[in-house]
DNA sequence: GCAGATTTCGGAAACGATTCCGATGATCGG
DNA sequence: CCGATCATCGGAATCGTTTCCGAAATCTGC
């Protein structure tokens, strides 16, 4: 039942516990005869060091907070696999907390993980989050932190983006080549960055195209379904009918199209549609839901990579890594859909 | 930058560490006085108690490990919500691993977990595990553990699991009382618990109903969606049309639509369909698809209350708790289904 | 063969908390 | 007023490991 320690193993060979530390530890002032005797004891005995009491000597706990903002759907769960893949090699631990999309929760969180003294933190931005002083008092403190995605202009430490003023535009360059000239662009919140740079993205693209009507066809909606649907019945009821819907999440993509198919207007015949972060389902709805790819699992092992050179003392200048990922393009966004009604 | 301990508050009152450190626990052998003079001290000095240092003490981690076989999907982070919900209230930590369905990194996770002196488990096992000689060792040997969901007959340790029985019963029922008579049920894998449950449950509707035509009307499928549809295929290619399908989950279910529909069968009008799980997705397919529904944050509360009672060292026996959950029921399983095609 | 360098190891301090043991001073009852 | 109880606190051990310091023991060169 007890656990066997370094003083077991000492006793058993009648040296001391630091020759049996050594040993384990591969130093040089240890002769390879005795080195070889303790490691076949310890192994006999099934000994394994304890983590918490190096822990508590090295002043260090091995471990890595997490902040996301939730993580039932899909692409959270997935950094945080490719987190883990990196840190776990390096011999750290990961402590998952999520904000519900709200500020208190979020800064409560990072607390919590402070007072469990984790040796890192990354961190994805609720919605709410505008006031980022807290987290720049805790970098220049010199806690190594990271973030990704959900981000802010004003934050300090290191960030890992998706490239969303880029791959805005090509979905929109997408819908133009498709033969749409009057798109819509239901966009998230105004306040976070990949939004903004989504509306960037968007203009530059209708610009190109000598296609922008301005300000009115972009409207803001949130990120959920029932915002989607709402946001296009209420464009609708003013007599405007789109013929291209570039939506800010694919969940918005698809209320949109729900609002659509129920005032008889097909897709994407009549409209075309595409959405955004391929959600697991794009291609189990009908018509199958065009979408841009993001690569959450690179994300999170780019912002664990960035990490971990922090914990290492390398020294981290305002960097930001910005991702690509790539369209996919299926029947809700194309001229002729095989597959659309 | 360097962490504020017990010694600096003491030097600074000129007390002992021992005194501080019992106004921190309020035992009683301090007077108020000095407590409040300490706690005050301690306020202004932004001390926090090292958690680390505690632990080594108490011999004791204060971490939980996980072992999951996925968490891409949105069932095991719902159930994983809901353990962190109530283990944090008592102090304890989350270590989430993942099996990759696979048996030997399932095993790897749970010694790296030991390594890591977790105080307790909670598992749910990959569709390979069969044998679990290694986790009735582990109970045996006195380590609190509880199952969920993907669990085994001959395990001892106590479990968490959906009444599959019993709701696959009344999915099946629900399908008869829609007017289906010829009904197939596309099972999972044949060895896990909750596949045999399913079947058994689907067995009891159609016998109450005398409907039963043997077992050629239960296909082993796996779980997913490209399963589910080559199995529909194989059946009409048959010339076999059911006029019901009882599947193994949401996305074995969404395979065997897509199926029938592209041999131009309609949903739910020739066949109804009902699955198993409530994917997140499952309103936004058409027809919309009907589902059990599983309190998946309810099974992570109850599995963690049931460790926080072993970690109490409470005495426990072959418990099992056996959870309910609700149909839902969308177009795909009804009679005149408003949005069926 | 011996001074000095080198190898190898034991003892003890340290990490930050808890807790047992004993000592001091105050208080109380008779 | 004095022995005994009680409240309050300091000192030291403890948890399991690493690491510094110093001391043997062996080895090197002359």
């Amino acid at each position: 039942m007890k656990h066997i320690t370094i003083k077991d193993i000492a006793k058993k060979l009648n040296v001391s516990v630091s020759t049996v530390s050594r040993a384990f530890n591969d130093t040089f002032d240890v002769s390879k005869k005795t080195r070889d005797r303790v490691l076949k004891v310890a192994k006999e005995m099934g000994y394994y060091p304890n983590p918490i009491a190096k822990r508590l000597h090295q002043q260090k706990s091995f471990q890595i907070g997490i902040v996301v903002p939730e993580f039932i759907n899909d692409f959270f769960p997935q950094v945080i696999m490719g987190i883990q893949k990196v840190v776990q090699q390096a011999g750290y631990q990961l402590l998952i907390m999520q904000s519900n999309e709200c500020y208190e929760t979020e800064i409560a969180n990072v607390k919590k993980l402070e007072e469990n003294m984790v040796d890192g933190l990354i961190i994805s931005l609720s919605q709410e989050t505008k006031n980022i002083d807290y987290y720049n008092q805790l970098y220049d403190k010199g806690i190594p932190m990271v973030f990704f995605n959900r981000v802010n202009d004003t934050i300090n430490a290191p960030k890992v983006v998706f490239n969303d003023f880029k791959w805005a535009y090509f979905a929109v360059e997408h819908l133009i080549k498709q033969g749409c000239k009057n798109i819509v662009h239901l966009a998230g919140y105004k306040h976070l960055s990949l939004s903004k740079e989504r509306v960037k993205g968007y203009e530059k693209a209708m610009n190109k195209f000598h296609l922008n009507f301005g300000k009115q066809h972009i409207i803001e909606t949130g990120f959920t379904r029932e915002e989607g649907e709402k946001a296009m019945q209420h464009l609708l009821k003013q007599g405007l009918q789109p013929d291209g819907i570039f939506a800010a999440n694919d969940p918005v993509a698809l209320g949109s199209m729900k609002a659509l198919k129920q005032a008889g207007i097909k897709v994407p015949k009549e409209v075309k549609i595409i959405g955004f972060s391929e959600a697991l389902w794009t291609d189990m709805v009908e018509p199958a839901l065009s979408s841009v790819s993001q690569p959450a699992k690179v994300i999170g092992e780019e912002s664990a990579i960035l990490l971990l050179k922090q914990l290492k003392g390398a020294p981290m200048k305002k960097t930001m890594i910005s991702l690509d990922g790539h369209l996919v393009v299926r029947a809700s966004s194309m001229k002729d859909g095989l597959l659309g009604d």
